[in-house]
DNA sequence: AAATTATTGTATCGTTCACTACGTAATGTA
DNA sequence: TACATTACGTAGTGAACGATACAATAATTT
């Protein structure tokens, strides 16, 4: 995990002009990430998130925007702390069949966590959003479309790098991977163990084409 | 797909006392169903319901209990009319391998069914409920965990009958199964194609161990 | 015919929602 | 010291939510 990296206005300003905002805006927006992460995006009241972040409604709304940024803006900080690194891992192996099996067990980890062991806020925190807040619901989905391409980018990578049969369906065997990955999400929000997910995770290596003989 | 089969109540009893229900209770629940399928349980109101169902509240309270109960009803008819037989299916088939390799290619086409491309009302209906709607959340669960029980228990039946390996571990195939099959929910509700659960389908077989030598 | 029972439509009920108006407090700037 | 600017806490806003009270209506039962 990465520590937190407060936006630049809140430390290379010196000093802004007005009162100066009376909570830390880092720690109040992962305690919002708190939130969402184990109730979603729509059954966390407003008046809920500010008891849990230590502030009323007129300081959340002018540090945040509205509901909805502050909901994305927690997903990103989610996103960067918890799967930058294993994401990045997983380019940085150089053989792709253990860059999968090990993004895999760090997925099982991550969804699993004692923090919050209830899944992926990206897969489960916008389902069942109000229409009036779909954009939000898009955001989300453009997210996790993001994971599939980083899947793909991944195979050919390893297809290019003669680590997979050069007839491998990419699209097919990442869009399994990502389906499964989004899958498990579902599984730690229904209280799965991190050695139920260890299993799956397991299982998806069998996903993968031998490597290429010689 | 089955037939309807309205509650003995409806059909058996030739007259019930007090003034008659104006409103055919079957078409009713399949409208209601319709409306918590595109959009899950919290969003879907009880004005939208009623609109849906042709209706006013008191009848639809008045027939059905209350939101929670006229879901869970709702879910039991999808249940009843999409899954059944493709389970059942599942069952019949004396080949295991035939067996899952159909159950996730109908599960593809159940999923992306023109009527409501958007997954599993069992699998992504409950995401995200109000606290005071837990019940309703713990309903669904249960559900589903009947569904990791059905493979698990197929997949036994795959190694008594010499179709697996003896040393198959059941558990972890069984719930990467089930994982990839409420994945695949997420993925028909982000507009996944019929062909593209199609190639997640196949590549379930994948994770099906080679049969047995003889 | 009178009584009983259940369903109907209208018009709400009280609660919770996301969000804000407003006056006060605390800073930098002139 | 006066002013501009920003954040603060209190106390609400209108709207939407799930669920109902009520009187009228339509059926069976006595």
């Amino acid at each position: 995990m990465q520590p937190f990296d407060p936006p630049a206005a809140d430390r290379l300003v010196p000093r802004a002009k007005g009162r100066p905002r009376a909570f830390d805006r880092g720690a109040a927006l992962e305690k919002a990430l708190g939130v969402f992460w184990q109730k979603g995006f729509a059954p966390a009241s407003i008046a809920e998130l500010c008891a849990a972040m230590g502030i009323n409604p007129p300081s959340l709304y002018g540090a945040f925007g509205n509901k909805a940024q502050l909901f994305l803006e927690a997903v990103d900080h989610y996103e960067r702390v918890f799967w930058d690194e294993t994401w990045d891992a997983m380019d940085i192996e150089p053989d792709v069949h253990l860059a999968i099996t090990a993004f895999f067990a760090e997925a099982a980890a991550i969804l699993t966590t004692p923090e919050a062991p209830c899944g992926c806020v990206v897969v489960l925190g916008a389902i069942n959003v109000p229409a009036e807040f779909q954009s939000v619901a898009d955001a989300l989905k453009a997210l996790r479309e993001e994971g599939r391409s980083l899947f793909i980018a991944r195979l050919r990578r390893g297809v290019a790098e003669r680590q997979l049969p050069a007839d491998t369906n990419l699209e097919a065997i990442a869009n399994t991977l990502h389906t499964l990955l989004q899958g498990m999400s579902i599984e730690a929000s229904d209280g799965a163990s991190r050695a139920q997910l260890d299993q799956v995770a397991e299982c998806a290596r069998a996903l993968m084409p031998a490597p290429q003989s010689r």
